[in-house]
DNA sequence: GAAATGGATGTTATATTATAACATAATGAA
DNA sequence: TTCATTATGTTATAATATAACATCCATTTC
């Protein structure tokens, strides 16, 4: 369940991490990368990059698939994003400080995406996996649905 | 692990099923749906959309995107094939008749995928999401890595 | 058997998603 | 300052997927 009531906030806070992790790691969080930032996070429902691309374009007209893609990229490696495989699709992460394994609750009806995390369904997924001696290096989990706003 | 031993035993088990499969529901196996299976089950590694496409042009030249995407779809639809959502790739589903969710474990070596079932990893997954109060639909659950094979 | 129906396929065009390759600018280290 | 590196700009194109309309073909209904 999403716990956003001042979404303001949601936003303030991926800022400020995004800049103390990129500090921390010796990255730089250029005006471009915060800007997309910025852009993803404008809501809790995930984003397309060719939306993100013409939102971009509002601000600078030269901005161009590349622009995009390559800020993506950034943000991704360095967790303050992910990808959603099912949708081509991008989110904001909630915790990059932490960033590790989660999975995402997809609402079809809202477009809302909430990021969780459970240690325990990581350790089973990987055990599972390793039943078939397998060596796991990523996990995708999307889960689509109706989030419990949309149900009611 | 994937138990393959002799792949025309796979082929023509798929075939097979996917044929009793459609008499069944009453939907017709199409000699282009036929060919486009096939070529999915060409091995276990898994397929291009536009790969089948080339593949296709060699037996009738006039194919074109949606002649491919047509099949897939219907293929998808039937349970007989499934989309790799992680990759944009697809296929072949070694378990038409009991067609449920299953999950995906891709070697990023080999390109072999290996399908798989997991009652209790279901049920897991699907109580973790409910703790969220979300009405799940569907899931995708994608683990990328190293298979045993290409370990060793 | 003719006509009507619906599903499958053919065909053209285009939408959507993403990257390659090379040019230029900005930053920071030596 | 020069050099190296990283970031961004720019052009072009690759890769993935669908819309829209035409035609064909099988089945049924008369």
């Amino acid at each position: 369940m999403n716990t956003c009531i001042d979404h303001k906030i949601c936003l303030e806070d991926a800022l400020k991490k995004a800049r103390a992790l990129c500090n921390e790691k010796g990255v730089k969080f250029t005006e471009l990368r915060e800007r997309v930032l910025k852009l993803i996070w404008k809501s809790h429902t995930y984003v397309k990059a060719y939306d993100l691309l013409d939102d971009l374009k509002k601000i600078d007209g030269s901005a161009k698939p590349p622009t995009v893609y390559r800020s993506l990229d950034f943000l991704i490696e360095n967790g303050f994003i992910h990808k959603i495989e099912s949708l081509n699709a991008f989110i904001g992460c909630s915790h990059p400080q932490k960033h590790k394994e989660c999975y995402f609750l997809i609402c079809k009806d809202c477009q809302n995406i909430e990021e969780c995390c459970s240690e325990s369904l990581n350790k089973i997924v990987k055990s599972t996996s390793e039943k078939s001696n397998f060596k796991t290096n990523s996990v995708t989990l999307e889960i689509a649905g109706i989030c419990q706003e949309c149900v009611n």
